[in-house]
DNA sequence: CCCCAAAAGTTGACACCGTCTACAAGTGTC
DNA sequence: GACACTTGTAGACGGTGTCAACTTTTGGGG
């Protein structure tokens, strides 16, 4: 009997074979019978390790999202005169090297988040990095050394600008869809750095008072 | 033999039954085998209205743009002081109100485009008509009665950066996910209007220059 | 060393799905 | 009336996730 692939633990490798599977065809493209076959098992081997193929996907997207978030802190670090930027373009930079990864993180139905603690985790940890440094740049520019829930309140309104943003061009450029709206011919290869400039301009002017909405007395400090 | 619900027309009653099933259960949850039972016709009578279930998801999405583009144009006319701001609340209605129609239109890998060309047609035409809304208040604001190139350029740039914010931020909603990340409290509620804010203020102070990157050069007139 | 229980893996079944093929019934035309 | 065409039916095939029962491997105590 050769232990042809598993030679350290199926577990594991399931993981492994189960990315590569992702990565070439898409999370539909993945079955259970699949990654077994490619291992060289029975269909149900890997049933013993994982309840259900939901708890394996929960467990890829886990892995997913640690990738993702070193991608974001290596993005901040490597460009540390403006971290922000640095994040924003790894972030662009993970979504068009992985794409059917980042679906599986942010375009795919989740399985039932109660379930799935620590993929939760995994995601709200990403997330942080973003809403971390806004806060840090927030109170430099206001140089206020204690963390004011308002300005931890403008960080994640903040971040969560950013992250639409982000997301949505990620989304768009990802669906192919600027082919087929008839664009002028300069304007896909701009849209990115044009998003990125908006982003920035919209960070240092503050937003336009809502027309019946008032936040908290929003000073439109340049941060 | 009772002519139980397709007195009218099998091929019609398809689409309709089809996305009764997807607003409830989503497009994951829809068979072609379903869809038959639930109109009282064997598991092949769609098969002859539709090549394949990706033709039926196909023309399901076509009457989704359309109802998209209709809220986007009643959004518009609606607010007519601000046709843009009017557009821009219909967008995240219809994905508040329809999310999974919404997820299926946007969130779907799309059935190869090139076999579909009425579907690419009416998904363009709900992008055009936030390209035109741009490109007319351009043009009001530079007093310029002609359609240059430049102008269409940055009214579509301009659709790219509003598209993906609020596409943005719409997934963003219906994935849940605020609940997961601790925010501050009062931050879940203000997120969209804030959202707008930015969206606004960006659009009027244009974008900051992006470091190794000269578009057209670049007027940021107010519009 | 042996034994035995727990863990890991295998085999076979079930219900469901999309799709292919072959067949039956209705309909209009020459 | 015969023929072709459209519409719908019935059954099969290979694919899937999952359940249940079975066998093999493994790791410690007696």
């Amino acid at each position: 009997m050769v232990k042809t692939i598993h030679e350290l633990d199926l577990k594991e490798a399931c993981i492994q074979a189960a990315r590569e599977v992702i990565a070439e065809q898409g999370v539909e493209g993945l079955s259970l019978r699949d990654v077994a076959r490619k291992l060289g098992v029975s269909h149900q081997a890997p049933y013993r390790h994982y309840p259900s193929r939901d708890h394996l996907l929960a467990a890829i997207m886990q892995r997913c999202f640690e990738d993702f978030a070193d991608s974001l802190d290596q993005g901040a670090k490597h460009h540390d005169c403006d971290a922000l930027r640095g994040m924003g373009e790894a972030y662009m930079r993970y979504a068009a090297q992985k794409p059917l990864e980042y679906r599986l993180m942010f375009g795919t139905p989740w399985p039932e988040p109660a379930s799935h603690p620590e993929l939760v985790r995994h995601a709200v940890h990403a997330f942080g990095l973003l809403r971390h440094h806004l806060h840090q740049q927030l109170r430099t520019a206001h140089n206020e050394p204690s963390d004011t829930p308002a300005l931890l309140a403008q960080a994640e309104l903040q971040a969560l600008f950013i992250w639409s943003s982000l997301h949505g061009m990620a989304s768009i450029q990802q669906a192919n869809v600027m082919q087929h709206l008839v664009l002028s011919p300069s304007v896909p290869a701009q849209a990115e750095p044009y998003l990125m400039g908006m982003i920035q301009t919209a960070l240092t002017h503050g937003p336009a008072q809502a027309p019946a909405q008032q936040v908290t007395p929003q000073d439109s400090h340049e941060n």
